[in-house]
DNA sequence: ATACTATGTAAGGAAAGCCTAACAATGATA
DNA sequence: TATCATTGTTAGGCTTTCCTTACATAGTAT
């Protein structure tokens, strides 16, 4: 088990490694407003469970575990932004930082079923739009 | 703010007094399967955060500081759990217990939403019954 | 009353996750 | 090349939340 901070790091490096962009630990801190240090314990966290390579200033690599942990996470984020913006109505922005929160702590098939009715809303409920104050 | 561990003590504890129930802090702990110990130290910071008054073998009060962050809770849980539950069609159990967790994580404004969207559905779903293998 | 059981507390410790400050090494630039 | 800025590491600390062990007190039952 990995905790929620972690999930968070290797959802990023992943974000940026599968887009051809190299990350470095100084844009984790960055992106989570932490200091250096605490990244470079992070990061050798991470390196100890195997999800990622990292040697210092060589760059961080991802490995096969890591990504399969990170599509995990990203899959939740992904289908809680869409239901909350699309279905419920809510901001994206709003709607993103709560999918933030709330897939570290989600099991995989509420996820599954909160995407299937997703889809079912989106088949059944066109002509009934729940929520008019949508501002995206 | 409050943690989600002291989250989670705080709704035991509304939970039994507003039935009536005194609760101690043993029950807490087998509650949640933590040590009596941890119990203890968990009641202070509480105590300190005036939420509950703490005066150990003489018992566990909550004051209305208390009663407010509780409902707070209470609320989020019940309208995760319906909606996982009446709406997604996750059996009960499976419903509370991812609702305990989102719980201490969602935001007020999104639960709103939640709710509503569940009135909703229940207007407007009956017919089409999204999911059959809802088992309670 | 004495002894047993239940409950709570205190002391000491561990791990996670964060911090700052100081230092090291790399890279870019004058 | 010498200097400066960027990036990463190390050391030392802090807080939270949990633990175990040992002890203290309260309540129950013989």
């Amino acid at each position: 088990m990995i905790t929620s901070g972690l999930e968070d790091y290797i959802e990023l490096i992943y974000n940026n490694i599968s887009k051809g962009k190299d990350i470095k630990a100084i844009d984790i801190a960055n992106k989570f407003n932490i200091s250096r240090a605490s990244v470079s314990e992070a990061l050798i966290r991470l390196a100890d469970k195997n999800l990622i390579i990292y040697e210092g200033r060589k760059g961080i690599k991802i490995t096969d575990e890591g990504i399969v942990e990170a599509k995990k996470i990203i899959k939740k984020h992904n289908i809680l932004t869409v239901f909350f913006n699309e279905i419920l109505g809510a901001n994206f922005d709003f709607a993103n930082k709560n999918a933030c929160k709330i897939e570290h702590v989600i099991d995989s098939e509420l996820i599954d079923k909160i995407n299937e009715f997703t889809v079912f809303c989106k088949e059944n409920l066109i002509d009934k739009k729940f929520l008019k104050d949508n501002d995206d």
